[in-house]
DNA sequence: GAAGTGTTGGTGACATGTCAACAGAGGGGT
DNA sequence: ACCCCTCTGTTGACATGTCACCAACACTTC
């Protein structure tokens, strides 16, 4: 038998049982209705799609509304390349803005603009209405905790592991 | 529009409190990473992407190994014009082929070829493996239950819904 | 201080997804 | 046979994300 860390995976692959399958599956489905339908409601009711409102949403909750782009892209979980083309486009649109770096001349630092802080401040309760119906208020309390321990528990892993 | 059912949104917005964030938090920063983590172990081992590995498994699991273009977008909860455009691709690289529909001349049937099914079974291991790894030998028993019942409750409402 | 190393943002080429429009068939009612 | 409506799959224009690379700068080491 191999000791790799997958095991020998062509003569024994461990394939998931009934219920994992089932957990899987069901995972995967929810994750790709769910954030259809999330992204459907964001744009019908503000104009903004789910990368403008997360770009929105953490510059909101900085003290000064700005942030250096590598900050911003780490917290987000984001590339640096991605976010300064998505921060290109928003900046046309005005909702935020790039300000020069005092000590360091490379840095650029991203601004929340007053168009885009309207634009997050109208666009939340929507969102946060449309996140509920569709999953949050169908959900259980227990069922919430577990959503919570295990999500918790698998970006750990996830980070950690980096 | 789609405000209807939601209330009074402007003045009364119902906030999600401290457990419900985190776990919505939770979701979000886990499909993130999981996905990136999958679509790189993916891709590592098989040289497939995670949208490739979606159009082999459906076709693998069908008898004659051959579907209809809607019926599969259908199936895999894709616009028929994704689909049309990323079979070109995959027909390209000799993974799958098109032949023409004998009742139906407007209609093509989409075929696994030998090499796709050879690709799809060399695959599959290693994807289990790394979705094992990354997320279903993490969660308990009761985890994997309790995302099995929430995750159909919240695709059942968003499939009656349409 | 010169060179080597790593960091910060930005850019262009390219892969992929979305949207609207389209041609070519089907199929029902008359 | 005819009109009308729908369905099928494709296509082109465009929006978005990825990747490799670059220029400017900062930090170490010699």
């Amino acid at each position: 038998m191999s000791t790799e860390g997958y095991g020998d995976l062509v003569t024994e692959p461990r394939w998931l049982d009934e219920k994992q399958a089932r957990a899987w599956r069901g995972y995967r489905r929810m994750r790709a209705l769910l954030d259809l339908q999330i992204t459907r409601d964001l744009a019908a009711d503000s104009g903004l799609s789910d990368a403008d409102y997360d770009v929105l949403s953490n510059l909101s909750e900085t003290s000064p509304h700005r942030l250096r782009l590598t900050e911003l892209a780490t917290t987000m979980l984001w590339s640096k390349s991605r976010l300064s083309h998505h921060l290109t486009r928003m900046q046309q649109r005005g909702l935020v803005d790039r300000e020069e770096c005092a000590g360091d001349a490379r840095g650029s630092i991203i601004v929340l603009t007053e168009a885009g802080l309207r634009a997050i401040e109208e666009a939340a309760p929507h969102h946060v209405a449309s996140v509920r119906k569709h999953m949050i208020d169908l959900l259980t309390d227990e069922e919430i905790a577990a959503l919570d321990a295990l999500s918790r528990r698998v970006v750990a892993h996830l980070t950690e592991a980096a």
